[in-house]
DNA sequence: TCATTTTAGTTTATAATTCAAACAAGTTTA
DNA sequence: TAAACTTGTTTGAATTATAAACTAAAATGA
């Protein structure tokens, strides 16, 4: 009846940095944190555990002469956040009577 | 943006309470309890919270001679449930390239 | 030059949340 | 009447979330 929701995507700032990443080929540490809206740790510790999943992957760089920090979405986090929407949406139709 | 996402409907259990209670009028303790595959206690817990936030209303009567739970959503709460999903479709439509 | 500020993150400490085990209060059954 | 069952509630250990504090290097400026 209810597909199972993906634990990791139930988090407000993982959910968009997924959703900010399904749009781009990639994006640095600042344009999530001005998109997300998210401190810097918040940020921080969050990617991390999308990357352990292996959502994401993160690459690491410079910008000038500044680190700067690559994220992309991995083929496995695709499919989560697809996956995420469909258990969604099974909730939202058992409520709201379309559909199913 | 992203739309704020409701703080009480991230987790499963309220989510399918919830869903559930959009269906029907009212739905008794061991309804949720089944539909939901909960726990009693994870269960009593996410009843009342939701019942504090003022999203469902519940009512405590007898049937036969067993305790009977009953709940049902409020105005508040069928609001809350929309507005949850509304904002969930932003952030599948900035990922997904649809619609926004 | 060397102190201060800025950039780009990470670590960590605490507050909040989750969930099932233990508990409670009554009912039925043998 | 003792044991088991029904219907929940309370609780406490484990996890999670988040911002504050920290690190480390670069730029600024006096």
């Amino acid at each position: 009846m209810f597909k199972p929701l993906d634990a990791l995507l139930q988090n407000q700032i993982r959910l968009q940095i997924m959703s900010l990443l399904m749009g781009v080929e990639t994006a640095d540490f600042n344009f999530l944190l001005e998109e997300t809206q998210a401190s810097r740790g918040n940020l921080s510790v969050q990617i991390t555990k999308l990357k352990e999943e292996g959502y994401i992957k993160v690459e690491k760089s410079f910008k000038g002469n500044y680190p700067s920090t690559h994220c992309a979405l991995t083929r496995k986090g695709r499919q989560a956040f697809v996956a995420h929407f469909e258990a969604l949406k099974s909730y939202w139709e058992e409520g709201s009577g379309t559909g199913a």
